[in-house]
RNA sequence: GGCGCGGUAGCCAAGUGGUAAGGCCGAGGUCUGCAAAACCUCUAUGCGUCGGUUCAAUUCCGACCCGCGCCUCCA
């Protein structure tokens, strides 16, 4: 069964292959802006897309699928924090980037196989915008700026349907205030490609045929793509808000200056909620990976509970489901470990069903229940290979969880070494009584065979 | 106002025109002196409300209620 998504376009599920001679599969994924940690609203998307890179690697080999996934390290808030911070933009988005892929590291994604800066694309985004002013698709400002103009391109809009959006009078856009340089543009729609240096970007600004200035946001995306992966790609990815105005705009950039079809299918993931709502610094219900870090969660237990719920639907995420999560990854690792113990031999077709309904638009709860029926039934005629590539699918690594980094105080580890001895003497009044000192004190001692170990105790 | 998505057990969450996967929590049990871990068993006559179609609807249709997202630089 081939892999397929639903695809944003046509709104309904494509099946993925590569287009191109070379049988190499093209993928885009819209990547982080630095300016801070991302959030684990971030990550979901991320994780999804890793999913996707997986999948996609088992399927058409890994030679046969190149990742691109850009980092934008230059726009309003890249720029406005650096400043506050008395930074070199490249300085301070290097440390942004680095933390990303810190984080990226430790939920297991892989690393895209190119990852383009916007900065780096200077010069390619720059000969975009030339084209497009040459065949008529954008216009200067007084300023020095450049916008594309929206009305040039007959179906702008097919991806937003935008054009049923406003037929429709009294929606929200007319009761908001526009942009600050939307009385340099000739239409309200229409969006900027370059923009003409001002005052408050201080040293960030290159040299362009329109004067001084920096790229828009949208013609990164469109230029790093074409430069790494072509004119036409397989496969164009982003979160649900990146739709419009991004999406509708790079694929009105691509396709007016190239004049060949930009991706051939859009999917975009869901976004994950905090308490029944979008995160948001203003509602204060934001997380970092650092901030469950310090709550004692495993970054494997976020990146499986990010998986919990199907990509294309909005996902609450509670504490509490990082809870189950940790406790559904420990049930695997047992059931591994007892596969790897019994040394069972199987086929893989006990997994069927798990992959069948990862290729069908990720459905990982789908697949997830579906694994975990196969672990109920036991680890009889269960290949331990084919385990491992399932886990390796969704992405999953069973590790042994890192202890809790703590020292144990000098008089916790004494009353174990009294208790242990205790036991040994199976004088068992004495280490009850023992444990229940170490509890006392905030630790748990967890026996062995031939030992012990001590961790903080969980509340 | 428009566009889109969703409402399934205490919580999270799949799914199907023919009688509800899976995870967590909870209960009982096996095992280990105890504890922890592991393992076993049990846990929705019902899928937002009201109608309709059908031999049969949680699944299709209609209306309604509730929640969420997007509507110009947010994954």
């Amino acid at each position: 069964m081939p892999i397929q998504l639903f695809d944003s376009l046509t709104r309904q599920l494509q099946p993925l292959a590569p287009s191109h001679a070379d049988g190499v599969f093209r993928f885009y994924n819209c990547g982080p802006t630095v300016y801070a940690p991302a959030h684990i609203g971030n990550f979901r998307t991320f994780v999804v897309n890793d999913l996707l890179r997986r999948l996609l690697e088992l399927e058409f080999g890994p030679a046969k699928v190149k990742h691109v996934r850009n980092i934008t390290d230059v726009d309003d808030k890249t720029i406005r924090r650096s400043q506050e911070e008395k930074r070199a933009l490249g300085d301070f988005t290097k440390q942004w980037s680095d933390k990303f892929h810190a984080d990226c590291a430790a939920l297991n994604c892989l690393p895209p196989h190119v990852e383009p800066t916007a900065t780096g694309h200077i010069a390619e985004q720059i000969d975009m915008i030339a084209v497009l002013e040459r065949k008529g698709h954008a216009y200067r400002t007084a300023d020095g700026s450049v916008y594309f103009k929206v009305g040039s391109m007959p179906d702008y809009g097919r991806l937003s349907r935008i054009k049923e959006r406003e037929l429709q009078l009294g929606s929200a856009l007319s009761g908001k205030p526009q942009t600050a340089d939307a009385d340099e543009k000739e239409d309200g729609s229409d969006f900027a490609l370059w923009k003409a240096h001002k005052p408050e970007d201080g040293a960030n600004a290159w040299e362009s045929p329109w004067g001084r200035g920096r790229p828009g946001w949208h013609i990164e995306c469109s230029a790093m793509s074409k430069k790494h992966l072509g004119e036409t790609i397989d496969l164009h990815t982003g979160g649900v808000d990146l739709l419009f105005p991004h999406h509708e705009n790079e694929i009105a950039q691509s396709e007016c200056c190239n004049g060949a079809p930009f991706s051939r299918l859009w999917y975009h993931s869901e976004h994950l909620l905090v308490d029944g709502k979008k995160m948001s610094k203003s509602l204060g219900n934001l997380y970092t990976l650092d901030d469950l870090k310090a709550k004692g969660v495993s970054p494997m237990a976020l990146r499986y509970a990010l998986l919990a719920g199907h990509p294309r639907k909005q996902l609450n995420f509670t504490l509490d489901s990082l809870h189950a999560a940790e406790k559904a990854l420990a049930t695997l690792r047992a059931f591994r470990a007892t596969l790897a113990a019994s040394g069972s031999r199987g086929d893989e077709a006990v997994f069927a069903p798990v992959f069948a309904a990862l290729h069908d638009d990720l459905n990982t709860p789908a697949a997830l229940g579906a694994l975990f029926t196969v672990v109920n039934r036991g680890p009889a005629g269960v290949d331990a290979a084919a385990f491992d590539r399932v886990l390796f699918a969704l992405g999953l690594t069973l590790d042994a969880p890192v202890a809790p980094k703590a020292d144990i105080p000098a008089a916790v580890a004494a009353l174990a070494e009294k208790r242990w001895a205790a036991k040994q003497a199976k004088d068992f009044a004495a280490a009850d009584a023992l444990r229940k000192e170490i509890a006392a004190a905030g630790w748990s001692m967890l026996d062995r065979k031939d030992g012990y170990s001590l961790e903080p105790a969980k509340k």
